[in-house]
DNA sequence: CGCCAGTCGATTGTCGACAGCCAGCCGGCA
DNA sequence: TGCCGGCTGGCTGTCGACAATCGACTGGCG
């Protein structure tokens, strides 16, 4: 996949996809972004009708985001994009720490000694862009850093399930916007891991990532109800 | 929902299913129960016959399914119910043994000491089943055990990932019959478990739940290839 | 004035049919 | 004989239409 040249690769990809992907696809980018807030109704001849596309796609889609916990279905009723409560997030991240947790054993127990080249480049432009105070980029490259570390452990059943996951820290992340400071402090903290790794301590490892995750979690979860969650007009209560 | 009395909640349940429900309960039950055998295709057109329904509610079930894994889906190919190798197996446990973990945990953090009358209870009968050699009887009070421990910790987005870990160790385990002995042992190694969580210890609590799921993971594990997975007489390969 | 039954509009659930794609087969050609 | 190209059957992907259901509104009755 990686070998493949990209001419060719997005030539192969071109029309791969189905109709049912691409819907899945942007209905992703626009709950993730915001675009459609969490409680908003998904009316199915609507949506069919914006999107261009019969409902029958749509609805497999909606199936598929539904699995993935991002709109919740009532039966007969309709379906709305999930909310997000404070609760959420605190069981977000602390799911998030142990599997992170998982996968950094598996890094360390891999026979042979993986190169955390990619994760320590990654980490590096982090810091970088974190003392610019490059908000969206130190997010980016975060989410790539953890995608890393899931992706290395080599744990199939863990990178799925992390895809879950990280999807929603995703959606958290974009309404949720950090102070600067914070940003920094998040960004350091992702060196006292590698470290770990680098040593081959499992211990010290899980410690640190709990650590890390903990922090994040706290200062997303902090005055979550605040200023989160604009409450949308169509809100007819279901 | 407990407090309504069983005609009047199965009446309110009577056709409240939807179709696509329907089809998802009857597909898991012929998955795990074998009645698919791993890697066996699924045809939609025959399977909408056989099941006396339209494609579209099928299809939708059908990627219910291909989100929780159990089957796999290629694009304008066909879905195939997934296969279980040796890797995925050990996967599995790994990915369990961390969830139980963090299940237990969040149960010792409760402010409020919860009862644990309802694990004892599972588990003393989940004995008194191992010693009859009921074997049957004891997988599915340890499934109710390991649920029920998973519920407890009050943890939703726990809950729904252990509800996918949970859908493949039943598969696991009914492709795969355990020894008497086993069985016994492995049912003994519920109560370390209990002890630690009544005393609120959670290293001994995590290091009896990781070394219960670890035992059982790796006698389920163990010889996985060899008589597991009967190949499908039409296989043709996809 | 408040409650209940009937009706209506909107939305979801289901269906049958058509279009497009892919694998495998067959025939021609070097 | 082995390879390449077109044909064909079966299956998936998509669509538009119909049926069923639920909430809201309306009107009558106690």
């Amino acid at each position: 996949m990686s070998s493949m040249p990209d001419a060719l690769h997005s030539l192969g990809q071109l029309q791969n996809k189905s109709l049912r992907e691409h819907i899945v696809d942007v209905l992703h980018e626009a709950i993730l972004c915001g675009d459609l807030s969490p409680g908003q109704p998904l009316i199915e001849t609507e949506l069919a009708a914006q999107l261009g596309v019969s409902r029958a796609p749509l609805r497999e889609a909606i199936q598929i985001l539904n699995s993935e916990g991002l709109v919740e279905t009532i039966p007969r009723r309709g379906t709305r994009v999930s909310t997000l409560e404070r609760k959420d997030i605190v069981e977000l991240y602390s799911l998030r720490g142990v599997l992170e947790a998982l996968a950094i054993r598996c890094i360390i127990d891999q026979s042979d000694p993986c190169d955390l080249r990619r994760l320590e480049a990654i980490c590096e432009r982090m810091l970088n862009a974190a003392n610019a105070n490059r908000l969206r980029k130190v997010n980016e490259l975060d989410h790539s850093f953890h995608d890393t570390l899931i992706a290395m452990s080599g744990h199939c059943l863990l990178q799925t399930t992390w895809n879950l996951v990280a999807l929603r820290v995703r959606r958290v992340m974009t309404l949720r916007n950090m102070r600067n400071d914070d940003i920094r402090l998040v960004a350091y903290s992702h060196l006292p891991i590698l470290d770990a790794i680098r040593d081959r301590d499992g211990e010290r490892a899980t410690s640190a990532i709990e650590a890390h995750v903990a922090t994040g979690g706290d200062l997303v979860a902090e005055d979550w109800e605040v200023d989160a969650m604009p409450t949308p007009l169509h809100n007819r209560d279901l």
